[in-house]
DNA sequence: CCAAACAAGGGGATTTTTCCCCTTTATTTT
DNA sequence: AAAATAAAGGGGAAAAATCCCCTTGTTTGG
């Protein structure tokens, strides 16, 4: 029996020759391509089809991977998704294996390592390469980002702005002393000396748009 | 007569998934698949058919799509080469364009926009959507880039760190009132107001490396 | 239930950044 | 040759950011 795929993935380009590529594969057909998560959470929503796996990029509009996995996870618990992106840095990975996907492929793999990663999730469920195992041990920086309230990552948000902390506390209705701690805090927990190393931090790690 | 193509990209599921596609357009036949602007400038150095189209990447390892793009135009001036990249800002489609290629096209396009864009470029020689046309011709922030100067750049270089502007200085050789007076230059051709600002502006531009 | 952790806020001092106005010396343009 | 511009440097002051040490409630895990 074919397995069956949905790509979601706003490079469209991408996703249409992907679909070409996984067609050509035997035993593989893809039910649908999708431009974000939105779209293929109002497809979930509908009681359509449920595909063998899901491919998921991670940088999206409208509805980002880490969102799109979160509802995954919440609503279909059970569903296969595979992160698939460009992006290689441990942060991102270590956030989609937590969210819950069953692997990461990085979009410069091999169409035959391909092939193998979508055969391996569909029988044993998971498929991990050395960079996703290597990142979800070594969490180094994953405790940092742990450790970061939901206050701190607006503060850290608002920081990254040419806003002076007097108005990023007004944006926070917060006191100024008060965004004074959160400066502190942060400069600790993400090991940074001055504002410019709050914002590389956050610009390094994806965590702000920039 | 068919058409050939040679794909230049590192994503490599990405470039092959692509020839997949190319292929199944009629008339358009794919010769070879590169991972970065080295491979490509090997391949054409050993006079091995040239294609009609190149599609290039422009962030690449090895040898990215500005220095591929300047040496063919140095060594091939009439080879066909179109843009297809991910990055959608300004900068990037004014430099790609202005280094020679005949096109630029981003990788979310639909299959048969790009299939025109292919078929645009071999028969009139170029490819212009709206997008690269309003980048070309809006030179605002073009023409701020071009004022950069050397010494600006390593300025705005140093001041994406956790250094202060007098060691910035120390850096640089000169003294902090003169990194004051390029601290202050930059703010009124970039339009910042703060030292996050310029670092916001070049992240964003892609000036600096994160 | 208690101690630990956390969110919010503050005083006061020091350093860094920002701003505005200014000079000199080459180089380039007109 | 005169004018404009780039590169380097400066004085002095105001604003912002950084640092260190402190208090008061609230939650929350053990």
């Amino acid at each position: 029996m074919s397995k069956s795929v949905i790509i979601v993935d706003d490079h469209n380009l991408f996703g249409q020759s992907l679909k070409g590529l996984i067609g050509s594969f035997p035993n593989f057909e893809v039910l649908e391509v999708f431009k974000n998560g939105g779209e293929l959470v109002d497809y979930l929503s509908a009681n359509k089809k449920l595909p063998d796996i899901i491919l998921l990029d991670v940088r999206m509009p409208v509805m980002n991977g880490f969102e799109t996995m979160d509802w995954v996870r919440k609503n279909l618990p059970d569903q296969k998704v595979l992160a698939l992106t460009m992006e290689h840095d441990e942060e991102t990975i270590i956030k989609m294996i937590k969210a819950g996907c069953r692997g990461y492929l990085l979009k410069d793999i091999e169409p035959n390592e391909f092939l193998l990663a979508l055969n391996c999730v569909t029988e044993s469920g998971f498929y991990l390469n050395e960079e996703s195992s290597i990142a979800s041990c070594s969490s180094n920086k994953d405790k940092v980002e742990e450790k970061l309230s939901q206050r701190e990552l607006e503060f850290l948000n608002l920081a990254c702005s040419e806003l002076t902390y007097k108005q990023v506390a007004d944006e926070m209705n917060l006191s100024p002393k008060t965004i004074d701690g959160y400066r502190e805090s942060l400069f600790n927990k993400l090991r940074v000396r001055s504002r410019v190393g709050l914002v590389l931090y956050a610009v390094k790690n994806n965590m702000v748009e920039v």
